[in-house]
DNA sequence: CTAGAATGTGTAACCGATTACAGAATAACA
DNA sequence: TGTTATTCTGTAATCGGTTACACATTCTAG
């Protein structure tokens, strides 16, 4: 391994003129940089980021805590906070925590232990308590949660429930995601909101998970329970796929028989048959700017808006009906 | 920040006992070590893993070069690895890199600069040229690589073929993974190895990438150049679906007028309607297995099994023709 | 009872960077 | 030319751990 050391050697300068060099500080003259630029060049050398990380008390790692990574929401997520992470010169420490688990603390501890940067979560009630640093909450945001990158979800429920009765909705069931999920309820407040004023019939399911499983099993669930409805919202796009396919194995046509309108659009939304009309969280988006917002709390940036809130959008698809106006 | 000064001061000891007795090596009293746990549980130390880190000249964290997060295959892949690494007291540090692009030397050097213990890498042509470290080579594999871990893709040719020959094929489209990938060859030639000894009639389409993008320009494409087909084999699931929704809004019913095999099995391919046979890779199992490989690799276990070959299996839903036998 | 092995402990060097500080060289200015 | 300000450079301390080494103590055995 090529160190400071060998660079200063081969330059005939001491280590600090190298430093110095490396990071622009302090003065050096036109002379030495170049020699210890092509140094650098000649030896293949780069600094050891454990080492600065030492002395400086911070890295250009950021962690990253989510609740569970296979859910088909993250990667475009992943992939916005690793692009912006990445253009700021940060990496990005990874932390799958299961839902409920106390994993989340431990990861904490660990990020602390590498002198993280700062931390991203979509965990609910990650707390910096003992190891005080920066963090974005992501999602999954609380009203106490300092900084956060989150969609309007009353918006979203309002816009879901907007289109349903916009389009003959006869009876309509909700499938509400859990109440855990402080997002889940503000979609409940924005969909009664629309429907309350109208005399429109409906009824409210709860779920418990996110996961694949619980969505089919919830899927006969409500076929079995609640027989006839027209219109379903549904709490995501995973429980509206999952209706589809299960309304569609009992015969129903969709959206003739039964309209079904889903939330998040993941990118399978489009990949089925009828193409899912769903709100669309912005995921990419989400990622990219939580991790920028993130970067710039480290950098000790002014920042204007520490709550940045995301519109969602009605992104139409053919599991509705036709329009009425 | 409490350093293991600090510790040794309030237990009354050196801090190279306090060492000893937090790694376990050495010689140490049961008194001390006895005052040493009890300082640590007093203080809530942990041990600065950097510092550590920077003596050892490795780490606990192991480098993830992903070709493409967004990629539905990698959920259950990284769950696999986060799991196996967290399990083996290993993190993981996330690096995306397009296809193509040279980022994955950058990536390289950057797992260098942060002294990781070692590399999972699914992106072709990865070198650990100028920096050797341990790496295990993921799903896209070749002859070369020293240590992988992939599926027997010429297997899975030939089981997705075989349920296709036997289920009244009629005439059939191959629609084949870019030649660039590894694995997409061994499929192709599993796949020839079975209908060519057969009198099926059978075409071949390569694609390029494996995005949704492309997965639907190339359903609709190939309605339009080869008109009537009766079995389509796709090189992923991504293209299953986005034929089948393709064939569903042409008028065509599934199975019985087309029927469609896909291939990874990943979460979605059961979320459709109707559901979609194919063959499934054990993403997690890969993930999972690869990890420990790397860690064993790292910890200069014996390994009788360098190169870990799973076997795909065929998951059979709604997407096919009844069988005939 | 004593030599030698086994056990216990502390001091200090080390890992590879950054930077405070002091001293040297050069520039600016009267 | 002498004085001061500016630029440049190197030595050494520092970050928080690990471990080689030396020394002290206890144990074992003849």
């Amino acid at each position: 391994m090529v160190t400071i050391k060998d660079v200063a050697k081969h330059a005939g300068v001491s280590v600090a003129t190298v430093s110095r060099a490396l990071n622009k500080n302090g003065y050096v003259s036109e002379k030495a940089r170049e020699k210890v630029e092509s140094s650098i060049n000649e030896l293949n050398y780069y600094p050891n980021e454990v080492a600065r990380s030492l002395f400086q008390k911070t890295s250009k790692m950021i962690g990253l805590l989510l609740p569970d990574i296979s859910n088909p929401y993250f990667p475009l997520l992943m992939k916005g906070i690793e692009e912006s992470a990445r253009e700021n010169g940060y990496s990005v420490i990874l932390g799958n925590v299961e839902e409920g688990s106390k994993a989340g603390d431990n990861y904490m501890r660990l990020f602390a232990q590498q002198n993280v940067a700062g931390v991203l979560s979509a965990v609910e009630g990650t707390l910096s308590h003992h190891h005080p640093m920066p963090i974005v909450m992501l999602d999954r945001v609380l009203e106490g949660d300092d900084y956060a990158v989150y969609t309007n979800d009353v918006k979203g429920g309002i816009l879901a429930a907007q289109a349903i009765i916009d389009r003959k909705p006869g009876k309509v069931l909700i499938i509400a995601g859990p109440k855990s999920v402080p997002g889940a309820i503000d979609r409940l407040l924005g969909i009664l909101s629309v429907l309350n004023p109208t005399d429109v019939e409906y009824e409210i399911f709860e779920t418990g998970s996110y996961t694949i499983k619980e969505a089919e099993t919830t899927a006969k669930e409500i076929f079995d329970l609640y027989g006839k409805m027209n219109s379903i919202i549904a709490s995501n796009d995973l429980f509206a796929l999952a209706v589809m396919k299960e309304a569609q194995q009992r015969g129903y046509q969709i959206p003739r028989d039964i309209q079904v309108i889903g939330y998040d659009n993941i990118p399978f939304s489009q990949l089925v048959y009828p193409g899912l009309t769903t709100i669309s969280q912005p995921a990419f988006q989400a990622g990219y700017q939580a991790a920028d917002l993130l970067v710039r709390q480290i950098r000790k940036d002014t920042i204007s808006n520490k709550r940045i809130k995301l519109d969602p959008e009605l992104v139409v698809r053919d599991s509705l009906r036709e329009s009425e106006e």
